[in-house]
DNA sequence: TTACACCTATCAAGTGATAGGTAGTCTCTC
DNA sequence: GAGAGACTACCTATCACTTGATAGGTGTAA
């Protein structure tokens, strides 16, 4: 998979019903959070009732732990192996930046897993779980590629991709809370990679 | 006003009802955000009933904007004026990290702002304003103390600051997200500055 | 006939907000 | 200095509304 896909997993108009409720819910997770959404609101978008959501997802922890689940595994799924030979870690990083600025910053919102995270003191034990595996996720495959890019010790390379997962999270709350987007390149301006 | 005291601002256990209003606004907006708290439980937490809540501060929205009136206020008066021949420049950045971990990681919170950052599409008006306010004064601080340990023109040291900003709020995030106090000195780390 | 995917109807709990009452205190006037 | 009025800071009671969740019915397809 190319880097410039990403983050690019988008669905199509027509999926069955289970689908279009996590699509729904993520929608409204990412825009508001665990608390603003309810499950009338995700009938309505879906064009089902209230009740036929709890039939696929009983609880809300349960529809939102899918949500997770599957955006976890879709984002595993679009990243390039940083252990392949042809790897290219500095066009990677920068495709992760300009990927990050499309799915978040464009539309205005904060990633899923930020607006979760604040919402942590009111998530069940199975959620935060889910959040957490998310990031270790995230954190895991940044580790390989700033080791590709710029070698070092495992530990070096952990802290690296923590500072730049921290700054492009920063960057998209301080985005919002000035509503001014240019604050995003600004900010990840530092971690972008010259061309070869 | 020292370094050291920029995010000690701490209220005494007896105030007016209003102090003790916002503080139990304040504490519960760090905790779970906009959506998370109600009147029931200001109320409770104050020793009044709700209906008194809404005597001092009608709307939530009024609530929240004192709060953050307060806040701003507060953290401003707190901050040492970078303009002052004696100001020290890498101290002062030193203990805003402190300052910044001692408030919110060492919590387990986040922050004020990016709680109420991750609720705007659900926030009015008056509330959204409120908080560019903060971020505003934080950001034109942090400019100046940039300007004073850096130099260079006023767009790199206003750069500079919104890196740093991000930094620290991406770095709560991740520590909220993960579980790991840790990431948040691993994050840091990278903005301390070495004593002279 | 059985499982599936929906539905209607309803529940108890919690929400922000309002109306209107009450005790205490302050201030002005005679 | 006593009484009247107004103001303050609470209260009880209640409103309309939304919430997550459940019980139980309906149609359809294998």
């Amino acid at each position: 998979m190319s880097a410039e896909n990403m983050f690019s997993h988008k669905r199509l108009p027509s999926m069955d019903t289970k689908s279009k409720i996590l699509n729904a819910a993520e929608a409204a997770i990412v825009k508001g959070g665990y608390g603003a959404f309810s499950f009338r609101d995700i009938a309505e978008e879906v064009g089902i009732k209230s009740a036929s959501v709890h039939y696929h997802y009983p609880t809300k922890a349960d529809l939102v732990v899918a949500v997770m689940v599957r955006f976890t595994h879709d984002f595993q799924a679009a990243l390039p192996d940083p252990n392949t030979p042809d790897f290219d870690a500095k066009r990677t990083l920068n495709a992760f930046i300009d990927g990050f600025r499309a799915q978040n910053v464009e539309h205005h919102n904060m990633s899923i897993c930020t607006m979760l995270t604040a919402d942590k003191h009111q998530l069940s034990d199975v959620v935060s779980q889910s959040l957490a595996d998310f990031y270790q996720v995230k954190l895991d495959w940044l580790t390989s590629v700033f080791k590709r890019l710029e070698g070092g010790t495992e530990t070096a390379a952990q802290n690296r991709a923590g500072q730049f997962i921290a700054a492009l999270h920063g960057a998209s709350v301080l985005v919002q809370a000035t509503g001014e987007p240019a604050w995003y390149e600004k900010v990840a301006s530092s971690w972008r990679q010259p061309a070869d």
